[in-house]
DNA sequence: TAGCATGTGCTAAATTTTTAGCACAAAGCT
DNA sequence: AGCTTTGTGCTAAAAATTTAGCACATGCTA
């Protein structure tokens, strides 16, 4: 519930710049400003990057020149939250739905994939009982 | 795309509030200042409430004595972008490592829902090939 | 080494968000 | 009818956010 409430209390541009960090595990200044949308002005970026660093959300490490920022939270520990709130709020907090409208959507999983979905369900419900 | 970029672009509150809404499915201004984290005063929910009505993402029906707000934009066609949004960011685009991590978190779903799922799975895989 | 390009830190201002408070309306009660 | 409660609309102010700009550092190249 805590990462969760965490999301919940960036601002837009927080949440913007965040995004595009876990996007890419990592991100410098000129790459978040280029991912951004309605992009601001490459000193508000920095100015951003240096608040969320000071909020503990990133972390930064000198590459070269330049500053090449990570979130200090791994993607799988702010994904899971941020994917369980999504399933709240749109889904009902049906896990099931929230899969099936995965799957519905105009088939994005190859058949690999749903090979292997098929094979971690067989393994979840034989955990299960 | 057009859907994510709405939600990406509302500030702290609305988010707040129209994921209060959505989860609901409606709700009165009392009922959005009790699911408020941080709760503001009454008059600022409501300020609120009107200026997500002019932006176009709510809108109200008088009931009884109060407004009873509702999304403009139903729970399905905000939810699927979302998702896609969460797995995009924190899962690389891969739907199946979502739905790992859903069936992951701690066994959150039911013998019933698996079995569903499991139905689901396999439809798809027989409409791919 | 001098000049240029590309970084950074910091501060102050502009803009947006968020809030409280006042004025008024409708409903319920005594 | 008068009073209380629970609503609403609107406006102005407070707070937070977002932004630009200046000063300085470092690396590269002529």
């Amino acid at each position: 519930m805590r990462a969760r409430k965490v999301l919940q209390s960036l601002s837009r541009r927080e949440r913007q710049i965040m995004e595009v960090v876990y996007r890419g595990g990592q991100a410098t200044a000129g790459e978040v400003l280029a991912a951004l949308p309605d992009p601001p002005s490459y000193s508000a970026v920095r100015a951003m990057l240096r608040v969320l660093e000071n909020k503990g959300h990133l972390r930064h490490v000198p590459e070269g020149t330049r500053y090449v920022y990570r979130p200090t939270v791994t993607r799988e520990r702010a994904g899971i939250p941020a994917l369980e709130n999504v399933v709240e709020t749109f889904f009902g907090g049906s896990a099931e739905k929230a899969v099936a409208a995965l799957l519905d959507a105009r088939s994005r999983l190859s058949p690999q994939e749903l090979e292997r979905l098929s094979t971690l369900i067989e393994q979840a419900r034989s955990e299960g009982r």
